[in-house]
DNA sequence: TCCTTTAATTAACCAGTGTTCAATTGTAGT
DNA sequence: ACTACAATTGAACACTGGTTAATTAAAGGA
């Protein structure tokens, strides 16, 4: 009985993609339903399965392209032109925007209990965390232990996991961002 | 048709929080439904109604009891003999053993976005961080600004949000806190 | 004893979920 | 023009959820 959308724009695993991340930016895993992303689409709930096996593997897609944006925002950050001080300095800052600024995603990447999703990601969380760790390792004026880098993370991981929900832009809390990352500092300074 | 419970075990608004906390141990608000706290008790979903209004209004008078709690654990470290630093010790460690302790009422009480649930809170979660700011203010060696005791909480909620659902107790990762609060210790130490 | 109050059960309602699948369509290749 | 195929639809399935309301049973007082 039904019609077909004009070829010019079939659906492709981007727009779906595109439009998940739209409601993930007010929803999270379990509030999204497929048929919200279909209909945001215009397109009938059934099309969606026709590009993704299910749910959870259309998450695993976007959850695969948020670690890799964060990998490379601590890339650049480090590979820029800097003070070691001040490249620390960018990393803690840029890894609480980055976590303000994805948050439903970064709630996905560090902070889910839901086993299905979890599942998906195996080790993608350790080895985003290891690079960090490495990176602070060789800026940092004095030798860290793991234990100590490991707090460092645990902190930044705190910033963002208590603004997240109750602030909307990264914007909102700049300033005491600054001073958080400022606290972390004395930890690496000699 | 249907029989009643011998009147010896009447159900009670404690029996019903009881089996509420118990569920909480293990899935969060959204999963915990009042179909499965009747089942736990043995009663029919519907009894639960006579006692509390709806689902949030349950959750709020546990969440009301955990943020007691808390605040007497706070208060009771305090109170007890130790010299300022080890108290301070004891202070971070308490945080983080209840947090870990009562991980589905931690989220509840720091880290729900649900809106339904947050309007019952209001202030408590405010109230709760102004008690421990003033007792890390009275317990440090130097005079300590509100933005630095802030970063400390942070960073407390932090270990704790970040071992929610990866761990079952607090002792799984008693020694990996004790390090964490040594660090947060130099915060405070002159 | 009857009557009222209290407490519990059950069915029912409504709204939603992820997923599957037969049916249908548009389009490209022959 | 015909066909093969990929893409899309929408109904259907089998759930789960919170909440309400009519119904029933026990207990206690008059």
């Amino acid at each position: 009985m039904a019609a077909r959308k004009a070829v010019e724009k079939e659906l492709t695993r981007e727009m779906i993609m595109d439009a998940a991340r739209d409601l993930f930016a007010e929803k999270d895993y379990q509030q999204v339903s497929m048929r919200q992303i279909a209909t945001k689409l215009n397109y009938s709930h059934g099309a969606i399965y026709y590009h993704f096996k299910n749910k959870a593997e259309l998450f695993y897609a976007l959850v695969k392209d948020h670690f890799l944006m964060l990998n490379q925002r601590i890339e650049e950050i480090v590979d820029g032109e800097a003070s070691n001080e001040e490249k620390l300095r960018k990393l803690y800052l840029g890894y609480i925007e980055f976590g303000l600024t994805h948050q439903n995603h970064y709630e996905i990447m560090f902070m889910i209990k839901n086993d299905e999703v979890r599942n998906f990601m195996s080790e993608s969380p350790m080895l985003t965390y290891q690079n960090f760790a490495r990176q602070v390792s060789k800026l940092s004026e004095k030798e860290m232990s793991i234990q100590e880098i490991w707090s460092i993370f645990i902190s930044l991981h705190g910033f963002v996991s208590h603004y997240l929900g109750h602030v909307t832009t990264f914007d909102d809390v700049k300033r005491a961002a600054e001073f958080h990352a400022n606290m972390l500092l004395r930890w690496t300074s000699a």
